[in-house]
DNA sequence: TATGAATGAGTCTTCATTCAT
DNA sequence: AATGAATGAAGACTCATTCAT
């Protein structure tokens, strides 16, 4: 019986650890982690101070909370899409969705990934969370290709030069901020370069 | 009374400025903007604190100032080459010279990039600078292919699709995080790519 | 509406009324006053912090019950000798035997006094418990003298005297950390002067 | 030259120093570690809260430098007396001019004896300076009796009876919460006692 | 009664900036 | 011009106490 009185608790209080995950981490990707206090996360989240270190040791530990959830949804969510669906035999369209899906969530990522990146220096944990995604990343591309029998010499290279220039090109679709860029242009000329790359 | 921020003129005056900008942007550039103190910035320029609010506004002046003197050299290093100099009928030389050019200068400027990169949006001066370089660099490189009457569709985007190319190959090697990564093969791959961008 | 400290009539009630003042006293005890939160009281008594304050005014309140209810015990264990029971014509015995129970219970006791010690200056209910106490073991231990004929001039100011000089030796004894100290010895002297001071 | 205008500077900075640390030590005398907030000790310094942590750690580290400083003078004056002035064969007066200087600075003393105690059992280095002074006051007084010949059987343990009673005989004079003690007849009485001790 | 989540005032400490010298 | 001591606002974090359930 008093398990089920408790839990309706549990969940306000896992709504509440979340909301201040949710709050602290989106602050600290928009405006970067020392232009982020502890009193505007709480706020944000609409909790009082206090109750923030109840369910976090310190600043730092809502903002890798906050990572670990968020993280690869934002930074890597081409990990989360089955690699099985893609037919490399029409390779065009496949680069044009992996492009759209990296677009997608190409914004928020690179404001955040930019606010946190600093992090990277100073702290070990950080850095291995991106070393980690990147290296899964690249694997998780080559394995696109792999089990579609794409047999070409250096397949991890040309994957790394791949998610390169996909990047490189979302980055510049998103923020276009170069008005003589013809981005519908580039983005053939992507594909095209990346074609040749595996042919 | 407004503050006068004082203009040096004699030498040692001047002198004093430099080697504040000096410490204090090679301590932002190396531990980030909120990880370097001004009390850490004067010790290293060998000055005392007061002095610093002699010679610039704020902290945040300091490292303005900096960037103006050093982003060229750091960030940039490409900007000062002489475009004349390169003969592109030797396309493959030209880009492992270039190549070579990146990597020169691009430890130290990837890791104050990214301590630094956080600021560009808190501060659209910061903002504007790196988005001013970037327009010269691709202008400059577009410079030499139309200087070697290289005539292409969409020069601009190949320029830059180019840049991205060789931006990240160079991290690559640089940090050469990847133990699977053959570097060497690598930068033909890129190459390969490149001219076949330009063919 | 005035706040209502519940005064506990079940057994329950009283029961948790209880634990709590013996682990909020024995904390305070141990750790001191300021080392000690409600928290850790409320977890060792094992009750929730909110019934904490349906027992008790505040913290403090926890501790002066604590101390009203082991106060003597824990200080002034003599007070509860039957004084009776003691035939002073034997002096040394009766002094030995006084001097055991002392022992007995003070090494708890002079760590809590000392933990305490400090809140008799902040605080006047904490000071008259201290010096009543003090008080009544004079008088007790006077009687013991008095009803064994015991006739000398100046008695208060020798008990007093003599309470001094085996509180010293008891604090000696237990914490023994001169090494260069015979205990024997010492407790043989110290009876030999309150021999000679009731002479 | 320099040095001869940074003199005064460094004075100044001195005396700041010393204000922090009388300041500091006093109310936590008076008042306690943890009733004194760095706020108050500032004010009371004369300082801003800031100028605080430049000299000195964090509140302990004041605290502690002011037992350094003060701990002796205030705890243990007698061990600043020259014990050649001493004559023991004229014990009596020898003892009451101890007995002065005991009373003399007893009362600062013993509140901040007190508010102080609690801290000899979370810090090891506050135990050990009362823990070393209490040996050197024992050595202390030992010696005056060994430099005027007085060869006693346990000199040691009856020295460190002595320092009790006398400590306890001040510490009655001074508060004299008892308004039955007679305290010249009482003080008579500790002197007697003493000599029985050493004869 | 009982829970334990929630509050928010209070504390220590840092640091960009100012000021007396 | 120069020093470096001084300022004080701001931030992270704690904890006695209250409140919704």
């Amino acid at each position: 019986m008093e398990e089920v009185i408790r839990v309706p608790k549990q969940k306000r209080a896992i709504e509440k650890k979340e909301k201040i995950i949710d709050a602290g981490f989106k602050l600290i990707c928009e405006n970067g982690y020392y232009n982020t206090n502890t009193a505007e996360i709480a706020k944000k989240a609409g909790v009082s101070t206090g109750i923030v270190y109840q369910y976090f040791k310190d600043k730092y530990d809502i903002f890798m909370e906050g990572l670990k959830k968020y993280g690869d949804e934002i930074f890597f969510p081409i990990l989360k899409i089955d690699y099985k669906k893609y037919n490399l035999n029409d390779l065009e369209n496949t680069l044009k969705d992996i492009i759209k899906t990296f677009i997608k969530n190409h914004k928020v990522s690179k404001t955040a990934h930019e606010e946190i990146t600093a992090m990277i220096h100073s702290n070990q944990e950080v850095a291995n969370y991106f070393y980690d995604r990147e290296l899964l990343l690249s694997e998780h591309i080559t394995n696109i290709f792999l089990e579609n029998n794409y047999k070409v010499d250096h397949l991890n290279e040309k994957v790394h030069i791949m998610i390169g220039m996909i990047d490189n090109l979302c980055h510049e679709i998103i923020y276009h901020k170069h008005d003589n860029m013809d981005y519908d242009a580039m983005t053939d000329i992507v594909i095209k370069n990346i074609e040749y790359l595996f042919k």
